[in-house]
DNA sequence: TCATCCCTGTGG
DNA sequence: CCACAGGGATGA
């Protein structure tokens, strides 16, 4: 559910909650986080609290908690354990309150290790002036090399389709087939998107999907994703789906060449 | 480079 | 009932 915005957001919010401060117990409600209360060992102080690409690291000194909240996953921030939500998936007790890890699918992760090192590539809120050469060498479609995180970190489905539209660019050409302009169109949009939905706290489509660690929904509106059948904003032909990689895929066929 | 799987819930 | 879901690992 969260892609680079989303996660963004959780971990400014959160960040001020609880970097300096320490974990005073944990306790897991899904037999598949059985071991982690043990492995984290409490108490744990924060020193700092750092975004991945979608990861979320809690730096505790000698090791670090890593979360991932894939599809179906959110950080509430709460003032006491009382009411624990349905799907709760971990709890983290500091001395303010406490930190709920819900996530309905269960596809979310939460490891302790003792250096993250997950394969991403160049952050995407960053310089983006790699892509120059990096995408000369693939002939994957170039939505697909967006969405691997190997490649570049932090774009989801949605802002991956979003930029594309904005830089007019199909989803299905090789990334090799982009000339240098569209490139740089393509950074351009990126950088946008993501800035734009970073500025409205998400994209929230559904009721149960993203919330803010607070409960807040966000405000980014998709120009495309989700739109399939309405009216492109730019030219009103209607938005077009089809599937790339088993994921949904959003455009607009008279815009993105 | 695919399909498949991991899970559960919701909406048509 | 089936289709679909904002992610990613895995094995063919």
């Amino acid at each position: 559910m969260p892609e680079l915005p989303e996660v963004e957001n959780i971990v400014r919010i959160l960040r001020p909650k609880v970097v300096g401060k320490e974990i005073l117990a944990v306790k897991a409600f899904d037999p598949k986080l059985q071991s982690l209360p043990q492995s984290l060992g409490v108490p744990a102080k924060v020193f700092e609290l750092v975004r991945k690409g979608k990861y979320i690291v809690f730096d505790l000194g000698e090791r670090k908690l890593v979360l991932h909240l894939r599809m179906s996953g959110h950080l509430f921030w709460t003032p006491s354990l009382l009411e624990i939500p349905k799907h709760t998936r971990l709890s983290l007790r500091f001395s303010d309150g406490a930190l709920l890890f819900v996530d309905p699918r269960r596809l979310g992760t939460a490891e302790v290790v003792e250096e993250f090192a997950e394969p991403l590539g160049p952050d995407a809120l960053g310089d983006l002036s790699f892509l120059n050469k990096a995408l000369q060498q693939s002939r994957a479609p170039i939505k697909l090399w967006l969405l691997d995180q190997r490649n570049i970190a932090g774009l989801g489905n949605i802002y991956a389709c979003e930029a594309l539209f904005l830089a007019g660019i199909d989803p299905r050409r090789p990334a090799s087939s982009l000339t240098k302009g569209e490139v740089a169109q393509l950074k351009e949009a990126i950088h946008r998107v993501l800035r734009e939905a970073l500025e409205a706290m998400g994209t929230t489509l559904r009721d149960e999907a993203y919330r803010t660690p607070e409960g807040e929904s966000g405000d980014y509106e998709p120009r495309v994703y989700g739109r399939e059948g309405l009216p492109c904003l730019r030219c009103g032909t209607p938005i077009v789906r089809i599937e790339l990689g088993g994921r949904g895929t959003y455009f607009c066929p008279r815009c993105q060449h």
